[in-house]
DNA sequence: AACAAATTGCACGATAATCGCTCATATGAT
DNA sequence: ATCATATGAGCGATTATCGTGCAATTTGTT
């Protein structure tokens, strides 16, 4: 019945992050049996581990549906104070994304796939994508996953290259391991990503990877946007400095 | 040995929760007997439950020391995707910051605090306190927590005020119950609330209630700065304007 | 370098918490 | 009104959790 060959994981636990975790999806509120189709887990057991995220108020009810609380946000709240993202990253990214009035994000890897850490909101209300902190993006296929890609540890790349099954999005998907090697390769030469109409149609993505000073990647950041905005060489070279300008900023505070 | 009346609790699960909060705070990186002593769980337990959270990336391990990863974000994306802060309430909480140059944030009630959900910084690259995402205020001694206060619901208010202690911060902070009901009344009557010096000395803060179109409150936004910048009754009034137009719009989404 | 103090990993048997079947009740759709 | 489905709760069997004890490792001090 134990999948995993360590005896040192609380299955218990396990269960009840489950049913955390299936509130990160787009359902926002859901009932217990729902909750516990959706995690495979029997109805008594998540009845009583929602039970108990209803008591640490990570969740609350109204009529027989459960959906989160604010509460989550303390943790996360940990983790970004800990990384200064509120008090420095944000405020970086605000004055560069000011700057180019595009929207700038800082992502990092979290296990396959690059996460948004920060993020600041272009000058137009358009529709970002609606991209918000804790959203994910998969590496190959976008500017910010490859820059990520391309500049992380040389085993964990390995690693992340062999088990990643390259999913297609659009016609122009770099599925092929090779074609996506070389353009890491490219990447890390020239030190950008940019990546034209593979994740979305229409969409440019250019990213710089954030190096600490040993060269450690800590994450990346980019701008995302239609396609024309990134046509003119002399704008495209522009942002590109931007956007490494904000890359060191950052680099320094970590 | 059991804590709770309820028979629903788990209390490994609760154990589990424990150790991922007690990250929480501003300890970054802790080892396992840290840990222990900080959640007051017995070391071998808090072993399993700590390898439980790393077996699900949600803590990663450096020389034997753990600290969170960027994991939880998506839960909290979760949260945040829910309620359309991302996509919809930073990018208005950024239009209005930009128009008055100031930062704005938006908090909602969490037990029995204020907690930041969203937050647009202003031009200026100052202190902002370091209130990022996830960071909490008590209810009597702030404006954004007072807004909160005075518009939640009735029964929901009296409980509050019951068991809050009204710790005091600075020798202005109101710990009354009689003066700050009163002021919460004030509040109520003109609609934002106006605190100054009580958090933090020298400090001012202005907020306005979110509220639904039935009156039900969804959260509070304001700004809050250096006294003499709410000093001028012309301009103070302009911010409110604006806190309250954005308030509006934030209602609308909800 | 050598020692002491503290931390960590691991095994194992006792215990108590979890599990999940069951049935009674509540809800909601047709 | 009737049926299908969801929920609440009780309860014994089981099994995962607990935490002591010891060995191995690490850390810091003399």
């Amino acid at each position: 019945m134990n999948d995993f060959n360590e005896k040192d994981i609380s299955m218990t636990f396990l269960k009840g992050m489950k049913v955390l975790e299936c509130f990160s999806g787009i359902d926002r509120a859901m009932s217990i049996s729902e909750i516990a189709k959706k995690t495979n887990l029997n109805r008594t057991v998540t009845r009583r581990l929602v039970l108990t995220l209803e008591h640490l108020k990570y969740l609350e009810s109204t009529d027989r549906r459960y959906s989160l609380t604010p509460r989550i946000l303390r943790v996360a709240g940990g983790f970004l104070q800990g990384h200064d993202i509120g008090k420095h990253v944000t405020p970086i990214l605000k004055s560069f994304s000011d700057k180019i009035k595009e929207s700038i994000s800082f992502v990092m890897l979290d296990e396959d796939r690059a996460i948004y850490v920060a993020h600041s909101p272009g000058d137009q209300r358009l529709i970002t994508q609606g991209f918000t902190i804790g959203s994910t993006l998969p590496l190959h296929a976008t500017g910010l996953g490859r820059a990520i890609l391309a500049f992380c540890p040389k085993d964990r790349q390995k690693t992340l290259l062999k088990k990643s099954p390259c999913a297609s999005y659009t016609n122009n998907t770099t599925v092929d391991p090779e074609k996506l090697k070389s353009d890491l390769a490219l990447t890390r030469e020239r030190s950008y990503a940019l990546v034209i109409n593979e994740f979305e149609e229409g969409v440019t993505s250019l990213a710089v990877p954030v190096l600490h000073q040993d060269g450690e990647l800590i994450g990346a950041v980019g701008i995302v946007g239609p396609n024309p905005r990134f046509q003119d060489e002399k704008k495209r070279q522009e942002r590109l400095n931007v956007l490494h300008e904000c890359a060191e900023e950052i680099a320094m505070l970590v």
